[in-house]
DNA sequence: CTGTTAGCGCCTTCAG
DNA sequence: CTGAAGGCGCTAACAG
């Protein structure tokens, strides 16, 4: 057994006592609420700091049937990849979180998912005010969670009308060729995989808007796609095998993302043509590698941690919904809140 | 305002009357104490799952005074890591807390910690039972942590004679000096830097002992080590370049950690120096690129997920501690548990 | 604007 | 071995 030292708990009765007031003017200070005379408020502001005094997360939750709590569902392949992408998705949530006095309480599904099953357990004992899932997951889980009527964002990710926080691609990608065309390119070409995805395929349209917008109507022939694919190094590498073996010759290169420009860059660097002076690249996501890569790669920047952010303070304001109209705040369309970019100019243009 | 289905809570109440019991005994049914007799425990369970029952976490920890959540205390920069090390291990004690109804909350830290102002809030608010701290941190923090007594583990870190979880550093490398000299070689250098740090000395250790046994009592010649810096790719290119110009001509080279082996073979390859054979690298951590590096990268394979696993399973024993003595399971002097690791075979020896 | 008073849902003695 | 009853610390009406 350990002896402990145990500093006697102060509650909020103690409080009350000690700053000559009732329990519940206590608990109105404590938590913003009703109207407390300044002195007052003050004397008790006093007392909790002179006692040390740490309201009991337990007590509250009861009393007022919430938790605290929010749930952040990711898959764990997603988690671990060495990327940290969804890491610093979190880490945003985290320290958002902070800010409004939840904890945010992290729940790994795996690949294959299986409803019931593999039910998160803060889902099944709704340990969770609110809950954020990052990236793509099994429609089964969705379901599930929109059954459970706990409010509810997707992150990186969309699914039926569920709200959802992206990435603005279109614009992003528009600036990006907006950028090449100004650097004087007029053959882009555009690299992307897995072209259903709804980012690659904003990504695409944002190029063709750019491409049109500057007078060039057609780009069909300049759009290499990989369906079967995701848009990985390896792909990046095959389709510039491809892209080159076409015939086509263009100055410039788009690519859906860091991973496959940075293997379009490795099939040019293995094939002697030279970036940027054959060929410019730019990518997007701005990965950690993309600093590294040989050149250093032009890219468009998502802020990572703003996705976190804006996914829980989305949540906060549905969960405190003062009454105030937040539909009107958030539904454009069906279209959710989208992180802003930054094109970052770098060495392969 | 929402519409919001709510299933009316089902509370450990109606349990006890659709299955004619008290609510006592359901509570013990549930949490596996006491004498129920197998026929109304069986009942129970049976009215449990027919309602859906789900307790209430809250209630059941104010009632209790324990919170049911387990605090992960990390730095920031160690968590965004693009190798993720510690991401590993936060999933591995995430996971095991599936097994123990616990829920880890994480908590960063900044790298500049300051007592009081940066205390985690899970600290503050103590709102867990125990605490896993993973890697460096800030003596500060490790000090409030346990003024707190809430129970805690380091892992991946030592400090004072606080109980840690750490690598056994020197019979992984004591394993791979052994397999260099099974090889045929004698000439094996060590490559290190922050020799300062527990993990560094103990593999330098290993290495020593394992050449010692061998019958080459005195390796100072062959070991390099960087006093002020730390182990990292560049550390490693430096090293090796040390190295050569020294004049040595090791046949073999085992490196601190895989980061310092990856930047001995970039700098070999950049001198045209053929690895495995005129020097064979070994490694140790198997992080994500011993695999891709070029020759793939012989090393030390540390199981990540145990080290969380291994945390929270501690925790879990000192917390549901029956009285049994768990000082002498654990305290085999002041060390303390070791994740086991395994020898990776690759193309560099 | 402030104090009184029920519970929130569960655990835990303590009789029976 | 089982049931009754009190209380964990706080919130939320409701009086005053």
């Amino acid at each position: 057994m350990n002896t402990v030292k145990v500093k006697k708990k102060v509650t909020i009765k103690d409080v009350a006592d000690h700053a000559n007031a009732s329990t519940s003017t206590v608990s109105m200070v404590i938590n913003n609420k009703g109207y407390v005379s300044d002195e007052k408020r003050k004397d008790i502001l006093h007392s909790i700091k002179k006692l040390g005094y740490v309201p009991s997360a337990s007590a509250r939750n009861l009393a007022s049937n919430r938790t605290n709590n929010i749930g952040f569902i990711l898959r764990e392949s997603h988690f671990t990849l060495s990327e940290p992408f969804y890491t610093r998705i979190f880490l945003g949530a985290e320290f958002e979180s902070k800010k409004h006095n939840y904890y945010v309480l992290l729940a790994t599904i795996s690949d294959t998912y299986k409803k019931e099953e593999d039910t998160p357990r803060l889902l099944k004992e709704r340990n969770v005010d609110g809950i954020i899932i990052a990236g793509k997951v099994s429609g089964e889980l969705l379901e599930e969670v929109e059954e459970s009527g706990i409010p509810f964002v997707l992150v990186d990710y969309q699914y039926k009308s569920f709200p959802y926080i992206s990435v603005d691609n279109r614009n992003a990608s528009l600036e990006a060729v907006r950028y090449l065309l100004s650097k004087g390119h007029t053959e882009i070409s555009f690299l992307g995989a897995d072209p259903y995805h709804p980012s690659i395929s904003e990504r695409l349209e944002g190029f063709q808007l750019g491409m049109l917008k500057a007078g060039y109507s057609d780009t069909s022939n300049l759009v290499f796609l990989d369906e079967d694919d995701s848009p990985t190094l390896q792909t990046g590498y095959n389709l510039g095998a491809k892209l080159f073996k076409s015939g086509k010759k263009p100055t410039a290169v788009f690519c859906a993302n860091d991973a496959m420009a940075i293997g379009f860059m490795k099939y040019a660097e293995q094939h002697k043509i030279k970036i940027p002076e054959e060929v410019a690249v730019v990518g997007f996501d701005d990965v950690e590698g993309a600093k590294f890569s040989s050149p250093p790669l032009t890219t468009i920047r998502v802020f990572k941690e703003q996705f976190g952010e804006l996914a829980l303070r989305y949540l906060t304001e549905i969960l405190n919904d003062t009454g105030k109209d937040l539909s009107s705040k958030y539904e454009r369309g069906n279209h959710m809140l989208t992180v802003p970019t930054e094109l970052i100019v770098r060495e392969s243009t």
